[in-house]
DNA sequence: TATGAATGAGCGTTCATTCAT
DNA sequence: TATGAATGAACGCTCATTCAT
């Protein structure tokens, strides 16, 4: 690995464990093993770094899901597999997931941060949903419902679920099960 | 008003628009028209007036959320209720309730505080939701669905819509009202 | 007791346990059990308290010296006399005593105090000894020691034990008993 | 001389001339000619820069103080070539000798702080007089003097010499000369 | 005499960033 | 490419003192 990647890993594991403001660059260089100008030579500012750490998150994660649910044989269970794979990838990347939840637009860390680049990726996770919820409507698996709330509504039970499991003190084993099924209910016709 | 006062209001409106870093006790004195000291001086420091300020909002609202499910006929009725009344309060207090998503144990905002007291203030609105599954599943209105988890799901849904809402740059008009029907959904029996 | 006089006691036993700098306003007047207003009231500044509050002590110190001393046969007795009667009132006044230490022109606490009028009282102490040491190299009991030079070095020497027993983490058990025989080694004739 | 040295050095000065807490960071660096940043880059903070500064100069007193020693021919002139080194120090270092004062055990300047260290190095003064007095007592030079207790007080003498010397607004020529002769007198044997 | 709310200057410290090497 | 010394603005916080009551 280049010191420019060391230097993203440890970013993407630091903004993980200890948020934006609890992370300093100089953390970033030593967890990097390179000197502390190093990280502003490459990233440019601290805010640049976060963003930059968190589009390459999202990046793989997006690739992941497109080939995961490419192989489903309706709209609905499209959806099942969207979602079981969103929660696999986080328990995957334990260590570096939290960065991506922080740097999404859902994220109550920094307001000030510009996460437009970021944001447009976020949207595009929504459409995917939104493709295989009107496949899903389309082909009868999947009840009549509005699609851009409901593709919302799926992703705000991703959130839910990622966010008990990786932020709260709780412990409640079984939830990412829970919220396949949770989410599969809400979409069955009756 | 009193000073005190002043400075708690300023401090939840300012958490709320600028996160708890982005917040320094210099503009709350300013927005509360104090000198900086005197904030020191009642509330001891900026993260005990963090803990307070969210303590505060999670009390009333608690208040208010058993008012308003105290009327339900049914288990079902009562955790559309529930569910309602919560996102309806984010909109009665829309520039100061982003200080409670902050200072909830789902927020990513600051690993390192302690939110101990008010984390147990929000293990009771879960148990809050798990009261009325547990009825509904008893008088049949609601399928048999596993307690503990669904009611993370249900508060899981409500985070996702109000973080929607509140912190990302999407538009989503009746985002509210399918929060509501999509967790409906998700109890009712077949 | 007055709260004036609470005051005055609360400050000399903070000032010895904490210091000039490490003792607060406030503490003085929560030790006191009045309002902190009226610690600035009585003494007009902290400064100010302090040097009352070791003026008090020196003077009490002077009225029991020259007591004590009053009985002496002769200047040798006289010095003895003075010595064992300084370190006596130092154990009578445990929780008390530092304060006098900080507050003399021997302390290294704080340099911009104006220790004017109580360095005067120390000079005092100064010239009781010298006055000693005449009588003694007059009627014999002492050696022709220069009498200036000798009596800041008795004073001296009591200095060092004091501030051994009071100040330094060492444990030196008879101390004072040498630092009394000591002195009266150095005045002997030969 | 590097920056880092500078500001030693500077610190050596400010915390002899105007105390712990009267010489802020702010002071040190501007007389170091470095920005206010980098006193605590280097040294972490102010205690602990209190602390080295402290050290640096009793490592240098105690090197000279036992090459000095190394001549004398008895435990007496060991005794006497001791006191004589110390308070020549003391004269060799005006400017930056109160700081030792200040970081001594014997201070009485800041009760908080943790003196730990540099007593160690303060006992090893005491026992290097501990080791004179031995040999004097063996060899005959010195009276059958209460080794420990001596030690204590020959190096109160010195405290007491030196203070008046340094701290007080007493002028007394001649006080250096008198300690050392005070202190021989005082093991005399008759 | 007595209160305690209120002030605001000043403190030690942190840290993203720059730049000569 | 890589270093790390150096900067300086900004932070949270302390506390002697004032003053209306």
């Amino acid at each position: 690995m280049t010191k420019k990647e060391n230097i993203l890993v440890a970013a993407q594991e630091l903004f993980a464990k200890y948020g934006y403001a609890g992370t300093t660059m100089k953390m970033i260089s030593e967890r990097a093993g390179v000197a502390a100008g190093l990280v502003s030579h490459y990233y440019g500012s601290k805010e640049n770094l976060f963003m930059v750490a968190g589009q390459e998150m999202i990046d793989s994660m997006l690739r992941m899901l497109r080939t995961r649910t490419a192989t489903a044989e309706d709209g609905k269970q499209a959806v099942g597999l969207f979602v079981k794979a969103y929660l696999d990838f986080t328990l995957q990347n334990q260590a570096t997931f939290p960065t991506l939840i922080r740097c999404s637009p859902f994220s109550d860390d920094n307001p000030d941060l510009d996460r437009e680049t970021i944001g447009e990726k976020f949207k595009l996770l929504m459409e995917e949903i939104e493709l295989h919820l009107r496949r899903g409507i389309e082909d009868g698996s999947i009840a009549a419902v509005p699609v851009e709330e409901t593709a919302f509504m799926i992703y705000g039970c991703i959130i839910g679920a990622v966010r008990t499991v990786f932020l709260t003190p709780y412990d409640v084993p079984g939830l990412y099960e829970e919220a396949c099924q949770f989410v599969m209910r809400s979409l069955e016709k009756h």
